[in-house]
RNA sequence: CGGGGCAUAGCGCAGUCUGGUAGCGCAUCUGCUUUGGGAGCAGAGGGUCGCAGGUUCAAAUCCUGCUGCCCCGACCA
């Protein structure tokens, strides 16, 4: 909605080639620095395609700027992440990114770390730390507040940044130092109730990734000391992906729970984990080879996968040392029942385009692209040209669409390379050959199928 | 952290072995011609050769130290 602010019922759109105009994006005022050769340090396809369509700068071993298409793709991952999050009843603060190693050493996890965390001494000599992620504190602020069990269930989330001084980073933004991560913390009087909160998240993330255009599949995971089946994490099959993971194709057909679900409905929602566990789904370091044997062969699935969400119950680890406990109704102080669900919004953004890309470059799913329509006027200064342009970008903005207007003084080729590369999922060519048909050509990218319409169809078959 | 490699113009590279005052392609700028899948011609700008020492009449090139980055392995949202 470049517009949406300020367009009302009767207003004109300012025309492209009209200065002044603040809120229409075109690309020769944008910045979108896309390079046409791959940069060598780049391996996989997700990382050298970002660095190419101006996604990423690398700033530092793993750790990178995000360039404007960049921003905007993370910002509509992060927005789509908490949606559902808000969706499953659970609640957002934001947490800092700087910890006290005081807060730390209360779980004892500040000797137990390593050199992953990165600690920082401040001008008064405080021992601090940038955060890996915030179970302690989030376990400060809850014993600060909660007293009574009734005011569990409750499920705390953030979506900051965080590092983790990583040996050996890698792959661009799927294994960078610093990502940006939504954690949830999720508290209960007992474990009973943190089943219905991992389930609740459990579906959460079945929505999230549908949503982001991902068939993501629960895999078993290890669940540590604490034990149980209370673990697992999210995985979309990509051909680079990290791991080797192993399932039953059936998951890949699974309905997704609607947006209507009913997250306070515990045996609803236990259903619906039951049926996304009832299928053997394991990655490389969990398989068990006789259950996959089990599946009939056109059912095996055997890939390469990508982790993007993990969820995890750990129970009493933290309340127990840090002594975040609630009365109950007994009348008695229980220490809470805690479970963490992690998903990397940075980390999805590199695993879509593994996920979703061709030769020419990336291909955006609908809900994330960073802007829908890649609107190309193939002869700039052509008055027939300019003025369709002006047009189709008004009703498009006019109907909510996000649209990437192509201006510059460029040659076809360039351009249409330049719109394969960065991917919107819609592209409209607009040309003195079709235009003295009175048509242009709307291309979609994911299939690279072209039609020839009026402009008046060319909008509607885009908007709907 | 172990092993390997790289560092020369915005990007990708040659030149280093065998010291002699820095080059190619792309990109950028100017002009002309082009214009439906990363155009052609002509011209121009841009580099203390990662940093610091040393050897030498002379160092991108040889020597020493440092820093940064990449790849393989072990580790991970």
């Amino acid at each position: 909605m470049p517009c949406g602010g300020v367009v009302s019922a009767n207003d004109s759109l300012p025309l492209p080639h009209k200065p002044g105009c603040r809120f229409l994006m075109r690309l020769s005022r944008y910045f979108l620095p896309t390079l046409r050769e791959d940069p060598k340090e780049a391996e996989i396809v997700s990382h050298r395609l970002m660095l190419r369509a101006g996604l990423i700068r690398q700033q530092s071993a793993g750790i990178y700027s995000w360039l404007p298409i960049g921003l905007k793709v993370l910002n509509k991952i992060s927005a789509i992440v908490r949606e559902e999050q808000n969706r499953s009843g659970a609640v957002e603060l934001l947490m800092p990114t700087i910890q006290s190693a005081d807060l730390w050493r209360e779980s004892s996890r500040y000797d137990a770390y390593g050199k992953e965390m990165l600690r920082i001494t401040d001008r008064h000599e405080r021992e601090m730390l940038y955060g890996p992620t915030n179970e302690e504190m989030i376990t400060d602020i809850f014993r600060s507040y909660v007293r009574s069990y009734k005011d569990l269930p409750l499920n705390l989330y953030h979506i900051q940044w965080k590092f983790r001084d990583e040996i050996r980073p890698r792959f661009g933004t799927m294994r960078s130092r610093e990502f940006l991560m939504k954690d949830a913390y999720s508290f209960d009087i007992d474990q009973a109730g943190a089943r219905h909160s991992y389930n609740r998240m459990f579906v959460a993330y079945l929505r999230t990734f549908a949503r982001l255009g991902l068939k993501a599949i629960p895999m078993q995971a290890d669940t540590g000391p604490i034990g149980g089946d209370l673990s697992h994490e999210f995985i979309i099959l990509a051909s680079t992906g990290e791991s080797e993971v192993f399932c039953h194709r059936d998951f890949l057909d699974f309905p997704i729970p609607t947006a209507d679900t009913d997250f306070d409905d515990i045996a609803g929602l236990q259903t619906i984990v039951d049926k996304w566990t009832s299928l053997y789904a394991a990655t490389s370091e969990k398989h068990d080879e006789a259950a996959f044997a089990a599946i009939p062969n056109d059912r095996k699935v055997s890939a390469r996968g990508i982790e993007v969400g993990h969820i995890f119950y750990f129970g009493t680890k933290y309340s127990l040392p840090m002594k975040a406990t609630v009365t109950g109704p007994d009348g008695q102080e229980h220490p809470v029942h805690m479970g963490s669900y992690g998903i990397g919004p940075s980390r999805l953004v590199a695993a879509i385009i593994e996920a979703s890309h061709d030769e020419a470059g990336i291909v955006w799913p609908d809900p994330i692209a960073p802007f829908d329509v890649s609107l190309i006027n193939i002869k700039v200064g052509d008055t027939a040209t300019d003025e369709a342009c002006a047009h189709l970008y008004r009703a498009l903005a006019l109907r909510g669409l996000d649209v990437l207007y192509d201006d510059r003084d460029e040659r076809p080729g360039a351009k249409f390379a330049t719109a394969d590369l960065v991917g919107m999922p819609w592209q409209i060519l607009v040309g003195p050959k079709g235009l003295a048909d009175g048509k242009v050509e709307v291309k979609r990218r994911a299939t690279g199928e072209r039609e020839l319409l009026s402009i008046e169809d060319a909008v509607t078959r885009i908007a709907g």
